[in-house]
DNA sequence: GATGATCCCGACCGATCGGTCAGGATTCAA
DNA sequence: TTGAATCCTGACCGATCGGTCGGGATCATC
């Protein structure tokens, strides 16, 4: 165990969280590998050394998101659909606060997240989400999930504005409007 | 009362239309001057001779979108705040499916909707819309109104998926869901 | 001290972007 | 017929983008 951290994980780390914090703020198409590079202090050529590529960096920047997403569904699925759906919603609305600025940067990547194959995991992810969050096959109901899904991602825009506490009420209230049907006797 | 249009006139429109054609299909920032100006069948130099820049293509081709907000405007602040909310939505979502194209392009332009000052007139009728469709000054309902227009603009994204029909209901719903406070007795 | 792998960078590339400009057509009034 | 206004364009500009490449440091190993 190294005391020092090895050259090549201590370059990595600080290109991936400058890469999000200059994401968080401006967005990732609004965001150059130059400045990337600049605010990491090394070079552009050195950020493609670590990163193969732009897409490669976004995807690194996302992964830990990425993997409390791919545990919030392993949780939920497991459960009963009615229970799952609140469960979905709850922790959604967590992982939602707790990655706010990222969440962002999704909306940014979302009209070309098709053709960008570093996020196609992810994607996939999303679409389960939105079927959990939905707690029903009924398709207006699914599109009523993403419809809620773009209104959080909308909402978590602008950071500084909200402190986290609010977010997470705005986010809980809106979810649970839109998603939980009143209970009704058969 | 010329029988052909003027060419200065036919030009403006045939632009006006394949801007809007492209925006609709790719998103404003994905589509050049260039593309335009193949389209409608001109240079890019035309384009930009008959429009200033590409911001004014863009608020050119919102142009009736906004009119169209604004007459809403009109009509729903001379009502009392119960009826102004109601109508407000209903206006609100029929305005959406009306043009939907353009709503996509809309949210694509957003992240930079504060430095584009062509844009800046919309963007005061549109925090006006959020308010009317608040239906109260509580920030909580004013956050739900802001969420549920972005939940709206990323449901108008894939044109062609969806029927106006069942886009309209959708938004119906959702914007119901969100905003419609169930009645209380005092 | 030599060697090879790792880390890093300056210089450069081709492409694309929004935008400018001088001037060639066309039209129309005088 | 002439001259001005209008419409349009090719050539060009500076900037920026993501990405490549050859080679200079650095460092562990032998």
């Amino acid at each position: 165990m190294p005391v020092t951290t090895p050259a090549r994980e201590r370059t990595r780390r600080e290109i991936e969280q400058q890469a999000m914090a200059l994401f968080a703020s401006r967005g990732y198409s609004a965001t150059s590998l130059q400045d990337i590079a600049t605010a990491a202090g090394c070079s552009k050529a050195t950020v493609l050394y670590h990163f193969n590529s732009k897409p490669a960096v976004l995807a690194a920047v996302l992964e830990p998101s990425h993997v409390a997403l791919k545990e919030l569904l392993a949780d939920v699925s497991a459960l009963p659909a009615a229970a799952a759906q609140e469960l979905a919603i709850s922790r959604f609305v967590d992982l939602a606060v707790q990655f706010r600025g990222l969440v962002h940067v999704l909306q940014d990547v979302l009209p070309t997240i098709e053709e960008t194959p570093e996020l196609a995991d992810l994607v996939q992810d999303g679409l389960r989400l939105t079927e959990f969050l939905a707690g029903s096959d009924d398709q207006l109901e699914i599109d009523i999930a993403s419809f809620a899904i773009n209104g959080l991602l909308g909402e978590c825009r602008h950071p500084g504005e909200r402190t986290d506490a609010e977010l997470h009420q705005l986010c809980d209230t809106a979810l649970h409007r839109l998603l939980r049907k009143p209970t009704r006797r058969p």
